[in-house]
DNA sequence: TATTCCCGCCAGGCT
DNA sequence: AGCCTGGCGGGAATA
């Protein structure tokens, strides 16, 4: 249950301790988002990074290899990235429905929203996983039929047991558990199916196979709530509950939105939502039980309880497509100072990139549904940057 | 009590 | 050898 946001615990009233939504990775991603998001900004030093965000290197590892998934950033050499932004973002989410319906990932049973995982092989490769309570975590199902056709990326052949030849067994196995791969068979699992809801044991189920043990199952779940939460940075989902069982999931948001007008809703303020990772306090090293001296500063959200019955109507974050964080969006008392003077001039990207991107990046689905699910990307993206292009600069918050 | 997820150890790869 | 990456899981904060 992480949904909703008590009320007292962050505030002032603390005067000791360390609040834990201070520092999530989702608010330092956001932060990370807002500090390079914008004109001009064309690589990025993780130690940059990490300094002007106050945080290790480590949490900056975690969040690079989440955004280059899906690829909003793509590593140039050791410690450098290259900020490709959040129009590279559709792209990459077509080439990952691409891939996953090549995979016959998340192929419907033709019954309903449900995901059936693949039993991918079919003729390369043959369905490896559970039998062995090894432990190893059978390589996930999705990434195991990717023998093969395969590509660079953060895909890579993987299964051991699949492709035993492979040398570097090793470093395979290494790279198939990475949080990169993890997030894009996460995504898969909406972009490729019509899932939209699911909660992150199932997820982990899902991109385990069956033959998971527990252990490998939490660790699997742990990784996977630290994409959630920079994947909800990014508005590619959102929080919410199960309707019935009101057990905490996630709901894809993609590009989808805007389509079908939601201008009536507000814009998304970060703050409304439980939990919502981007609105608090910026990460700073700060040790579990020290001194909490921010803790009265991002009190303020009172929030409520996500209605996540009203799913849909849920006023689709006009905003999502608009892309995250970067406008309104708060800092804490830790801000990087070069951001605030810098959120307000970014905003103009030509309307015609978008459609060359879309022309020259329509992939044939054979699936009509597909076709048009991505035309429907495109025609959110292209609102969303005609949008911005013709506001007047957005102020910033705080 | 269960869920969420921060934190940092440490192994593997690279320079 | 030293630095860069990043998997991993303990255990604490939150719900």
């Amino acid at each position: 249950m992480a949904a909703s946001p008590p009320s007292m615990s962050e505030t002032g009233s603390k005067h000791h301790t360390y609040s834990r939504k201070q520092k999530s990775l989702g608010l330092l991603c956001s932060n990370f988002l807002s500090l390079y998001n914008r004109d001009g900004v064309d690589s990025i030093g993780l130690d940059d990074a990490a300094n002007k965000l106050g945080v290790e290197r480590r949490r900056i590892y975690d969040i690079v290899n989440v955004l280059e998934s899906v690829g909003v950033l793509s590593k140039r050499a050791k410690n450098q990235y290259t900020w490709k932004g959040f129009k590279a973002i559709p792209k990459a989410l077509a080439a990952l429905r691409d891939e996953g319906l090549r995979e016959k990932f998340g192929s419907s049973d033709g019954s309903k929203g449900e995901f059936k995982v693949v039993d991918y092989d079919e003729e390369t490769c043959s369905n490896p996983d559970i039998g062995s309570q090894s432990e190893q975590l059978n390589p996930t199902i999705l990434t195991a039929n990717q023998c093969g056709s395969c590509h660079g990326g953060a895909l890579e052949p993987s299964n051991p047991n699949v492709m035993k030849s492979s040398a570097s067994s090793k470093s395979d196995s290494r790279r198939e558990k990475s949080l990169g791969l993890l997030t894009q068979n996460f995504a898969k699992l909406f972009i490729c199916s019509n899932v939209d809801l699911i909660s992150l044991d199932e997820a982990a189920k899902v991109l385990l196979g069956d033959g998971h043990n527990p252990l490998v199952m939490r660790t699997k779940v742990r990784r996977l709530y630290d994409i959630a939460n920079v994947l909800s940075s990014l508005r590619l989902i959102e929080k919410t509950h199960q309707a019935e069982t009101r057990k905490p999931a996630f709901r894809w948001l993609g590009l989808r939105e805007r389509t079908e007008d939601s201008t009536a809703c507000p814009p998304v303020s970060t703050e409304t939502k439980k939990r919502t990772f981007g609105t608090e306090i910026s990460n700073i090293s700060f040790k579990r039980n020290k001194v909490d001296f921010v803790g009265g500063e991002d009190a303020k959200q009172t929030k409520q309880q996500v209605k996540i019955e009203n799913v849909e109507s849920e006023c689709n974050h006009s905003e999502q497509d608009k892309r995250p964080v970067s406008r309104n969006y708060q800092y804490g008392p830790f801000a990087p100072v070069t951001v605030a003077k810098v959120i307000e001039q970014k905003n103009t990207k030509p309307v015609h990139d978008l459609e060359n991107l879309a022309s020259t990046y329509h992939p044939q689905y054979h699936n009509q549904a597909l076709r048009d699910l991505f035309d429907h990307y495109v025609e959110a993206w292209k609102s969303w940057y005609s949008e911005i292009a013709g506001k007047p600069p957005l102020q910033q918050v705080s």
